[in-house]
DNA sequence: TGACATTTCAAACGCCTGTTTGAAACTGGC
DNA sequence: GCCAGTTTCAAACAGGCGTTTGAAATGTCA
């Protein structure tokens, strides 16, 4: 492997610090969010001096700008638009690889798999990156999802009831993980297992088309 | 009336402060959360010295304490367990009564109701009061959805399925309030007018109704 | 009015935060 | 081997936090 040759002697003497301070940040602002996170809690992760934030990204705000613009790549390459489905999937297979693929995202534990928690994470704690956030981490997912629902509700469908159906279905993902703590409390033997999470997308898809098709059966009325 | 006779004279001498301490650390809390609220804040908004809440409280953590169990109180008499529906409305308008009022108590600005805003702040960024507030703030609630999601589902249903379906209705109305900044940020025109909260509760009914009865009839077949 | 208890107040405490400093250590090219 | 440029480091900085202090003000009752 040429990365392996290459990379050792690069990594340790240039740009290791800098590697390891954003794998350490991505880690920590997605545990805890942006507001909890501490500097001194990042370097320590990354085996860095505390003045190394400041040296190699200025400040605190600029290393989580620096980490959300590499997570938006990362779900592009990990999570791809289409859900890696056939060309032509039904509008119900589409939205079943939609909703799996957002929980995949959220409860991801992998190292590189930060995007969806810390998209879930601006969501409820918004910091001045939230603008950017929308743009480039949010709408994306909401269009794609937005074409779902507009396809499963039929043409009588108005923009209105579309954004709503699509609300509906994105807040059931994200309920449980912004509400993990009380959920795990009022439901000790949910443990959010690879297998409990196939079951609650499995759930939340069926939940969402038995709703959708009533809405459309009740608006062809 | 007896009660403005007695007391404007407790009030101005005694009992002041630590009223209007409690009143303002509701609205603090209610307004960024546990965390994010400053002793210092709480106590300029009460017009109160700063080592007000040390001497009538303790500490801060005390402080919230007492907020949240006015807040339990508070809620029972503002939004009763029957909702005020007749004694043998269907489960249909009892889930009806059930979202709506659980969506005015997240977004009620009154003076006296941070019931609901304090429930939820504690869901996304829990406290040492998380028990407390699970046992006697969200338990109660959480029963009394169970019981209609269960006559919704009809004698077949498992506890895991009224469970799963119960957590889609809250998630619903959790969320215009947990991303709010987000929503109104990708609908501009979503201001969160009475009109729209209604809108909302109708929305999040009908689209549950419709899951429901899809879930219910797929399990017959 | 006088004496006692309660409540308020400005000021300071210790702690933690993000950030800065200037010297030390290390790097790569001559 | 040396020296300019880059990177690291321990230490300190200013500012905000919850909390404490002891004196001053206020209220209560004989």
């Amino acid at each position: 492997m040429i990365s392996q040759l290459l990379e050792p002697k690069v990594d340790t003497t240039q740009v290791a610090t800098h590697r390891k301070l954003l794998a350490a940040a991505a880690e920590v602002f997605a545990e805890v969010g942006f507001r909890a996170a501490t500097v001194r809690q990042i370097c320590e992760r990354a085996g860095a001096n505390i003045a190394a934030v400041n040296y190699h990204f200025g400040d605190k705000d600029a290393l989580y700008a620096e980490v959300l613009k590499r997570a938006y790549a990362q779900a592009l390459q990990k999570y791809p638009p289409d859900f890696g489905l056939p060309a032509r999937a039904t509008p119900e297979q589409r939205l079943r690889a939609f909703v799996r693929a957002f929980l995949l995202r959220i409860f991801d534990d992998g190292p590189h798999s930060h995007h969806g928690k810390l998209m879930a994470r601006e969501m409820i704690e918004p910091t001045g990156a939230l603008d950017g956030v929308v743009r480039h981490g949010i709408r994306p997912q909401a269009d794609t999802l937005h074409d779902i629902v507009r396809e499963l509700l039929g043409k009588g469908a108005g923009e209105k009831q579309i954004r709503l159906c699509s609300m509906s279905v994105v807040s059931q993902a994200l309920f449980y993980h912004h509400c993990r703590p009380v959920v795990a409390r009022m439901f000790p033997d949910m443990k959010f297992t690879a297998k409990q999470i196939e079951e609650l997308a499995e759930h939340i898809t069926r939940f969402s088309l038995a709703a959708i098709r009533g809405y459309a059966a009740a608006a062809r009325k």
